[in-house]
DNA sequence: TTGATTACTTACTTACTAGTAAGTATATTT
DNA sequence: AAATATACTTACTAGTAAGTAAGTAATCAA
């Protein structure tokens, strides 16, 4: 699963095969079939392992600050740029159209548990007064969330650090008030 | 050549054929074969009429005024958006590592052009006074370029018009200095 | 000690992919 | 009228993909 995570993260979700996988682990492509019958068994266990993760980490950083716990979201962004990774939706929502149904739907739901998530970082930053930003925090958070998501693609894209500019200004756009 | 672009941007590069061209034309694959060679001579010249529609675009824009110029460009997502169709940044940069290497550099150069068109735009507005903001125009532009690049992305998976709230933040952050 | 379970391999099928070589009908040029 | 170029088709190859059925060696449980 580790090795599958990083060829849907590096190549994609359709230009990986199970020899890939198989071969790296000098086993035959019908011992992953063994595991996960169909690829879709793969990418859905993928994809829940990805939720479940996101589930703990914002579960542990809970009692943070909302800037602190914001931070440390965008530092696992960090840490999937320094291996060359980009994030599973910016991997896998591109090709939305050509997956199975119960990967669409699964993604779907991830898609929205982090949106909320931010969402609800934004309105309690607002809350406490550690945020100060005249947009819906609806729209703000999808604003972070796109920039976020985009930022790992254009850096492999760019070959520059597009991410610490896109880190940058979503922090002065929690700083800002309206003319 | 408009029936591969559509694939690509709705599939992705990986995921659509020669028969997808060519069953729908009513031909045989050879015929597109004929025409392009190889995949990658199709893929190129997808990325270089884009590119050059993009010379095309700016270039028509160029007396506009800064904001008007940012408004028509935004206004070519939301016409994709309406297309169901995701951008070719979008649709190839998350494939880049899979991608032949004519075609990589081809879409490096596009990202370059891209952005440092919206990064002179940037810099007009400021110095015209219609823009207002603290970022460095570098930073701003990336963080502008990524959230629409994604947009078009989450659009699909959400089901949501994610483009609207973008196009919003982006706009309100135009017009904001620091506290 | 037998029986079942686990973790595979061997060997295969079907389907699709990009790509090619050789042929053909039609239109255009000389 | 003959030669050539255009726009294909036919028929194919080689490679790769997901997926499966049947067999096997080793471990574990009764």
């Amino acid at each position: 699963m580790d090795l599958a995570e990083q060829l849907i993260r590096s190549r994609g979700y359709n230009s990986f095969s199970y020899k890939d996988i198989s071969s790296a682990l000098n086993l035959k492509n019908a011992a992953i079939h063994y595991y996960f019958p169909a690829k879709h068994d793969l990418g859905s266990a993928i994809i829940n392992r990805t939720r479940l993760r996101f589930a703990q980490h914002i579960s542990q950083w809970k009692t943070d600050a909302p800037k602190r716990q914001l931070e440390q979201f965008i530092n696992t962004y960090e840490k999937a740029n320094q291996k060359e990774l980009i994030c599973f939706m910016g991997s896998l929502g591109p090709s939305y159209k050509t997956l199975p149904e119960s990967m669409q739907k699964e993604l779907t739901a991830a898609s929205f548990e982090i949106r909320s998530w931010i969402r609800i970082i934004l309105k309690a930053g607002l809350a406490d007064g550690s945020f100060s930003f005249n947009e819906k925090p609806e729209d703000k958070s999808d604003a972070i969330i796109t920039s976020l998501l985009a930022s790992l693609i254009l850096n492999r894209v760019t070959g520059e650090n597009i991410l610490a500019s896109v880190k940058s200004v979503i922090f002065t756009g929690l700083q800002k008030e309206a003319l």
